[in-house]
RNA sequence: GGCCCCAUAGUUAAAUGGAUAGAAUGGAGGAUUCCGGUUCCUUUGAUCUGGGUUCGAAUCCCGGUGGGGUCACCA
């Protein structure tokens, strides 16, 4: 049959069967009405459930080109498709759309493509795939790791492995916030209250420690802000000569001009903050190819700042401070250096970009950032540009949602954060104990067990983070933790056990699964369950173009979902015809691999048992 | 105030301009001699508002309303 020749020309098989038929649709067209018709206005869609049917072609663009009735121009056409697409075996019409039912040989074969295919819906990369950078996670290291940092983080990770299932080569990258005044608050904060304290001395992990500093800094100034009001002095002017904030900003400057003391405390309490970065990325299962660090890149920023006030791209003003003038461009001016000629966030970020693009032959950069720093991208994109660099206005910024709290939005500053750390401890807690009612892992060591709840709790966060649209603010409720029933990680994780412990049962039979797809009659449920199944590919490919978790999470659900009906009313081991028991196998464990194969995109594992 | 984003069952949330707006959770009721009861089935309940474009609008355009962000010599 032709379908089946043309499927094997083609790697990238995503609707290949959509293509076919807009083709043969406008060739119908032709023939039966003599016009010709826009490749746009042929709209081939996957037929809803609640209809018979496969694809479905909707006729009303046809009309003014046939001239006859919807339901004419449908008949017409469908038999037209029938005739000439072997795998089409029939057709129905219902209010201007047309469905067409594809025979189920042709879905067989799509179970022998996916069954065959360990990567099944994934293309791998090539010489000449595009380079993607992705940045994420970007933190400070002046307080630890929060929820907001979670979704970040989850999300980056997941474009990327979006990205690389697209067959991109990627690059994960994360830029270190680790100058600038904020950094100075905390090491002031310890120099003056510390006593030497250290993670050894207090048992604490590092990122915390300093976080804590952070925060106390915080309350000094406050109070001193205070006094100062008291004294009769006004808010604004309160917050510009409180002592403490010229002392770190006496510190910033010292740190600009390398002093070594300050340099040493620097780094001493950098230290601390990433070895307890590493441990809370690896808990969360992410990784870079690069870090970048501020430290490296501001300098290179300031020097494309004052090549761009040589060439008159830029303002200095009297006081030394340098501006960029973006009122043409229908925003605000924007410093660039301050007056004491240290470096702000923009600055560094104009470094990194430069930087990164010497470092690498980047086609596609990414910004994994939230959302309220959409106007320093835009901002960001436009002076690279001015700067004369044509990839400037390329830049794309991935801006997602804040999460919030009952109580509203998360402060560091003012305690009210969940901690990363925290929150995973608590989520690992959960699993352990909704495992241990259940028993499964009798027998386990102590070891295996603490594996399988860590998976379980990640694969919990980790889909309730990723299903959301990510342009939306999420409302995260600590008091009702994430549910594990309905449409959540550990219902996919579960179902994908559920099919390991068959297959288990298959092999303690002695039953062999073979590759080849067994020539049986398949039933209702069945064939369902590959036409979700074949859609994997597509899937993909539209996760990729936008840039999309959700798609993926959102298919998974619908496949384990389907799998759990066609589970409970469908035997599989009792099944005494053994062709079909085989079939059923293989379909089973092809929808494992699926399963495995689409939370991999979204960073989540899977166990064997839970 | 300028600019940007968001608005769908009580709650969390789907739907390249296409059919009767699809799920989950919660509530109510039920099934399963089962290969894992974290399963399955039934029921309840939603497109903020007013115009416009279209054969057809949750979706696109304009005006409201509500919520959030941003416009720092913070990052």
């Amino acid at each position: 049959m032709t379908i089946f020749l043309y499927l094997r020309s083609q790697n990238d098989n995503t609707k290949v069967m959509e293509i076919l038929i807009r083709n043969k649709v406008i060739e119908a067209i032709k023939i039966l009405y003599g016009q010709d018709v826009d490749e746009k206005q042929v709209q081939v869609q996957t037929t809803r459930k609640e209809f018979t049917g496969d694809k479905t072609l909707v006729v009303f663009p046809f009309l003014r080109l046939s001239k006859k009735s919807p339901g004419q121009t449908a008949e017409d056409i469908g038999t037209y498709l029938v005739n000439s697409i072997g795998v089409i075996s029939g057709f129905n019409i219902v209010n201007g759309f047309l469905n067409l039912v594809i025979d189920n040989s042709y879905w067989m074969a799509q179970l022998g493509n996916a069954a065959n295919d360990e990567k099944y819906g994934f293309r791998t990369s090539t010489d000449d795939s595009e380079l993607v950078m992705i940045e994420y996670s970007s933190p400070n290291t002046n307080k630890p790791l929060h929820l907001g940092h979670i979704r970040n983080n989850l999300l980056g990770y997941s474009i990327s492995e979006i990205m690389k299932a697209n067959g991109n080569k990627v690059v994960n990258t994360n830029i270190v916030n680790d100058r600038g005044i904020h950094i100075c608050k905390s090491m002031l904060a310890w120099k003056k209250l510390g006593n030497d304290e250290t993670p050894e001395s207090t048992g604490k992990k590092g990122d915390h420690l300093v976080g804590e500093y952070y925060v106390k800094f915080d309350q000094l100034y406050k109070t001193e802000i205070a006094e100062l009001v008291a004294q009769g002095m006004s808010e604004d002017e309160a917050k510009d000569k409180a002592p403490i904030i010229n002392e770190a900003r006496e510190m910033l400057r010292q740190w600009e001009a390398n002093d070594p003391e300050t340099r040493d405390l620097w780094k001493r309490m950098n230290n601390w903050v990433y070895t307890g970065f590493a441990e809370t990325y690896k808990t969360l299962g992410v990784d870079f190819d690069k870090i970048y660090y501020e430290s490296n890149t501001y300098t290179i920023g300031r020097d494309e700042v004052l090549r761009g006030v040589k060439e008159g791209i830029f303002e200095q003003m009297d006081d030394n401070s340098v501006w960029a003038d973006l009122g043409k461009d229908g925003l605000d001016r924007k410093i660039l250096l301050r007056s004491d000629g240290t470096s702000v966030y923009m600055t560094q970020d104009i470094g990194t970009a430069k930087i990164r693009y010497a470092d690498f032959p980047i086609n596609h950069m990414v910004y994994v950032v939230g959302n309220e720093q959409i106007y320093h991208f835009q901002v960001l994109s436009l002076l690279l540009d001015k700067l004369g660099y044509k990839w400037g206005k390329d830049l794309y910024h991935f801006s997602y949602g804040m999460v919030e709290l009952p109580q509203g939005r998360m402060k560091s500053r003012e305690g009210t954060v969940v901690d990363a750390d925290d929150l995973v401890a608590d989520m690992i807690d959960v699993a352990r104990k909704v495992s241990e009612e259940l028993g499964k892992l009798d027998g386990y060591s102590d070891q295996e067990k603490e594996k399988i709840y860590h998976t379980v709790a990640l694969g919990a966060l980790k889909y309730f983070i990723l299903k959301v649209d990510p342009k939306k603010t999420m409302l995260f409720n600590p008091e009702e933790s994430i549910d594990f029933n309905g449409n959540t990680g550990p219902f996919i994780q579960y179902t994908y056990a559920r099919i390991q412990s068959v297959l288990r049962k298959a092999t303690d039979a002695g039953i062999v699964i073979t590759q080849q797809v067994p020539a049986i009659v398949m039933n209702d449920k069945e064939s369902a369950l590959i036409k979700i199944l074949s859609n994997f590919p597509d899937v993909v490919k539209e996760a990729g173009l936008n840039h999309s978790p959700a798609l993926v999470a959102n298919f998974v659900y619908e496949l384990a979902k389907e799998f759990n009906q066609f589970y409970h009313d469908i035997t599989i081991m009792n099944e005494p015809d053994e062709q079909v028991r085989i079939f059923r196998l293989l379909l089973a464990k092809t929808i494992g691999q699926t399963i495995k194969n689409g939370f991999s995109l979204l960073g989540i594992e899977v166990p064997e048992r839970m």
